[in-house]
DNA sequence: CTGAAAGCGCTTACAG
DNA sequence: CTGAAAGCGCTTACAG
């Protein structure tokens, strides 16, 4: 329609300034008056540039299962991105030893991908990375945690604040005057344990609201378990020195651990308020003992971590530097029609 | 490899048997061997196939603001398809007039589509429409409820009946013992009304499973708003004529229309939980009036009903003949992070 | 039964 | 600053 060639159509479009101005406006008339839009499709068919995006993310053991449900989401956008030129190296480090992650990361900046997906559950360690990466102008997205001032593309998780706020809701709901709440940490790494606390401030903050209209006790608990191993000894400890609890809210994947103390003891009538979908917990909420678990989608957490990479590097717009997920409300009723789709 | 043609190897692919049986063996090991996947891409570029699809909903009038909701979800498939050779026509017909669906439903058919997405809510004339695509081997998948003994490509929607078994689970949580219960039925069109039958359904169940130890009393309501207009007198001669009620669960989307009565007479501190995400039922969560909604990703219902329709006509697997959407639960505190993503 | 050629809408050197 | 040509991995007539 211009009178020109594809080639010089394609430097307009792309903004290679190698276009006399005359015929740039030209082009660029046209294109916006037919409306064009690029066909993604034959662009990368065509197109010899591949991405490369590494996914830095904690191995799933035993001690760890949550972090199979993020890598989920990343095989899902691995095997939609694979057709358009878009691969995935994944890295794996040990959440509980932060040398591990020092190492792997090493390994990755010796051959800098594209763009990097990881947690930053390390604070220390991370930034150091994210010194080189910078350095390389190497974009990077966070997800799970994040990390406070620091030029992420994107953070995909939740607002733990509100998440807190949240459960704090739900167990007030529930709760007669006068009765007593414990809120139990279960420590953690640094990053994570900074998540924890947020969600506990969150849950707190509840009862300063005007919604709230019950007296209530608060207690709290921590119990390190990369010391201990099992929350047992802290439990009979606290339960002899302190009257009733009605209802205990877990600020972690782990109010399994302490699901199964309740259960062994006769307590499973105490109100229970966890996070996370892991298998160990499904059974307790479906026995009753946890009623309620907070979830956030961690499939779809991995699968726009990558995505949202991918679609930087190609030029494509993102959703911004905040994705929050939704704080899911899972009880023993909707459980099985989680995760979605 | 084979020492054929291009041609000729597309020919086994596609196992149209225009190969004699030597070449067909020598290409199919060599298949195997190498692990051939077709690239997609290059396959919808080159192809001229073009599959064209219809989306029959009902129009998002004033009276019906949810059904803006899965049209978004049409929307964003119709963005991802577009570029594979796939297209999306869209008729609408009004919720209140069965007469309307029958028209379009009959444009429709004159210009047969390779698929179609709709919801059934007027059962004699949808069986009608059925009768032609099962003719023209047309298929359909069912959104937001469905229709017994159909061959359906798929149904995608809520687990009715569970919704309601959730809301009870919900109120009862909060209940005190030998309270009373409202559930309100505000009739629609048969279609819909049967699903809105089989939430009250689940909901009544509840209070015969073990994990209801209160008494309560449970009374119900139906108030046909297609003749009255509005709620109110129905609820005034209620209220007159009964003591108090503690909690009232409404069986759709129409909830702000009971919250709007409660609110102006005083009578907010009820329990109040209903159905779906529209901006007239956001106002009364946030203002406290309604204390649950209970939602269904409609948005990502639209967009599943496209594409399992694409993936099929493409040959692609499809999840199987129900796609269950997750039972959402909303209050005040998590709503800002709905829809996602 | 099989091959040769054109084309889908782009990108990528290369030549001028 | 611009054009002509080849190619990405397929499909689609057409010819034999």
């Amino acid at each position: 329609m211009a009178g020109v060639s594809p080639g010089t159509v394609d430097r307009v479009i792309h903004q290679r300034n190698e276009v006399s101005p005359a015929t740039r406006t030209r082009i660029l008339k046209i294109l916006k008056k037919t409306g064009y839009t690029p066909n993604l499709i034959a662009k990368s068919l065509a197109s010899k540039k591949k991405y490369r995006i590494a996914a830095l993310l904690p191995s799933a053991s035993n001690d760890n299962p949550y972090w199979a449900l993020p890598l989920k989401g990343v095989e899902k956008a691995i095997a939609e991105i694979s057709d358009f030129n878009g691969s995935v190296d994944q890295y794996f480090f040990d959440l509980n030893n932060e040398a591990s992650f020092i190492r792997v990361s090493d390994d990755l900046i010796k051959d800098p991908p594209d763009g990097i997906l990881f947690p930053p559950v390390f604070p220390k360690s991370s930034l150091k990375i994210i010194q080189h990466l910078e350095a390389k102008q190497i974009p990077y997205v966070f997800i799970d945690s994040s990390l406070d001032d620091r030029n992420s593309l994107s953070y995909i998780g939740q607002d733990a604040m509100q998440s807190g706020f949240l459960a704090a809701k739900l167990i007030c709901y529930g709760l007669r005057d006068r009765e007593t709440i414990l809120v139990i940490n279960l420590a953690r790494p640094e990053g994570i344990m900074h998540h924890l606390q947020k969600r506990q401030k969150g849950f707190i903050s509840y009862f300063n609201t005007c919604r709230y209209d019950k007296k209530v006790r608060i207690d709290s608990l921590e119990i390190d378990l990369t010391q201990a191993g099992e929350p047992e000894l802290h439990l009979d400890e606290y339960f002899i020195r302190n009257g009733e609890v009605r209802a205990i809210f877990v600020t972690s994947s782990k109010v399994h651990k302490i699901a199964r103390y309740l259960k062994a003891y006769g307590k499973a009538q105490i109100l229970l308020v966890g996070y996370d979908l892991i298998e160990e917990n499904k059974v307790y909420l479906n026995d009753g003992t946890i009623d309620f678990l907070i979830s956030q989608q961690p499939e779809t957490q991995g699968y726009l971590g990558i995505m949202t990479l991918f679609r930087h590097l190609n030029r494509q717009n993102i959703p911004g530097p905040v994705q929050y997920s939704p704080i899911d409300i899972i009880t023993a009723e909707n459980i099985n029609y989680y995760p979605y789709p």
